[in-house]
DNA sequence: GCTTTGTAGATTGTCAACAATCTGCAACAT
DNA sequence: ATGTTGCAGATTGTTGACAATCTACAAAGC
């Protein structure tokens, strides 16, 4: 070594020196959004984020091409970038894949987690239970994403993982597109995540692939009745598409 | 209206009057990759990019940045942007999750697909059939990368299809990568075609999916086999992992 | 001979200014 | 009164210039 050794944690001059201010912004900008500081249809104007996080509009308008990429807003051209609206047949088809994947993630799992992973498990779930009859949602529902997150993280798959998280964020702002955020959150499930830990601790795939996919085709069920309810306040055609050609 | 009648086809003022620079530049950039103009490893230099487009570093680095959260480019700070290298074991991960949604895929097409899809599936897999006789891969390549992207259409939903494309084009990137584009590429599956169309138009959802399921797992397996060979004639790790926090 | 240091060139990261487009409102004509 | 036309302000799209960083090569020191 030659002179000054690091200190503790990463400072800042250290964080500057890998990512780049496009990098924060983006990370900034994606934290607000998913935390609800920003809300969906919100525009987002480039000289005001700028000017509040001390940057150009350069880095902004970078970050603002990854958010897009990443589903995360929608860009009109002259016109600005808006938080995405998650519409109510958007979130049923994300709930149809995620659906899927968590199928997999299921199959993965019961293959590679190990003992020490399953007592992580079920200690969540025990917490949830916990959080369920205490009918206190706050606290139940950041332990449900986090349970789900674990296992998709069990599965090994970085891919896998990658897929599965953008499916989230983008539920997570239909969430809050709608106040109800009511989908994943009530409690109704405790019993069901204590069949899928043991099935990953009985190894058995087939089993434990099936018990999630049921379980996100039972949020999306919910999602569903939401939508019937939906369809007959108000005036039947605000859900609007995206095409992919 | 006002005076003028819009030409024939889209002209290029309208075309710039609803596209953005970035957007192009973009598509370009994409269009060149997933074609092999530029090849997996390669740099690419933003000054160069946007003199030979006509456009200044602005809209190019944007374009990279959207390029980088689809999965197409890594970009290292200070150093550039590179088109992506996928590995062996990156590839390996992407089928695993391609295998899942195949199986969805498969399931949700024999509900939909109407009778018009299962000819055009039908004549598609028909022409297979004959490049597949003919030896001529050339033509059996895209031909069943088409099959399957409709079967992804078919499905009808766009997240699925957006998700399932995305995936298809990282694929891409490692058939270019090992120059060995023989994965899918090579004929041994004109039977199994037939067979999941004809579930299809069974209506066995659960069979179609069971088949494209399959179907996609035999297609890893033959990555297994090249992943076996290739771990013995060079030192043995130049797999390389992106590791998702 | 090998390592280290320093410098030059090239490339990326960031910024500020300019041009084009859109929105809203007011003035005008019908 | 209603609809159209024409600014004025604000916002986005694009560009070129400046600052920071990296790479490569050569010179100096051990």
């Amino acid at each position: 070594m030659t002179k000054t050794a690091p200190k503790g944690p990463p400072s800042a001059l250290e964080l500057l020196r890998s990512q780049s201010l496009t990098t924060l912004v983006k990370q900034e900008l994606e934290r607000r959004i998913l935390a609800g500081d920003i809300l969906p249809g919100d525009k987002l104007n480039e000289a005001d984020v700028a000017a509040e996080l001390r940057v150009s509009r350069g880095p902004v308008r970078e970050a603002f091409r990854a958010l897009e990429q990443a589903g995360l807003v929608r860009t009109e051209k002259n016109r600005g970038v808006f938080v995405r609206q998650v519409s109510l047949a958007e979130a049923d088809e994300i709930y149809e894949v995620r659906a899927g994947l968590d199928e997999l993630i299921g199959r993965l799992a019961a293959e590679r987690a190990t003992p020490a992973d399953i007592a992580e498990l079920r200690e969540l779930v025990g917490q949830m239970r916990q959080a369920g009859q205490a009918q206190d949602v706050d606290a139940y529902y950041p332990l449900n994403i986090r349970f789900h997150d674990r296992l998709a993280q069990l599965a090994g798959n970085g891919t896998l993982l990658a897929a599965y998280r953008r499916l989230i964020n983008e539920l997570h702002l239909y969430r809050r597109r709608t106040l109800a955020r009511g989908q994943d959150a009530f409690p109704t499930s405790t019993s069901q995540h204590a069949e899928i830990v043991e099935a990953l601790a009985a190894r058995d795939a087939t089993l434990a692939g099936e018990l999630l996919y049921q379980h996100a085709v039972k949020s999306r069920s919910r999602l569903h009745e939401a939508l019937e309810r939906e369809d007959n306040l108000p005036p039947p055609a605000l859900v609007r598409e995206v095409s992919i050609p």
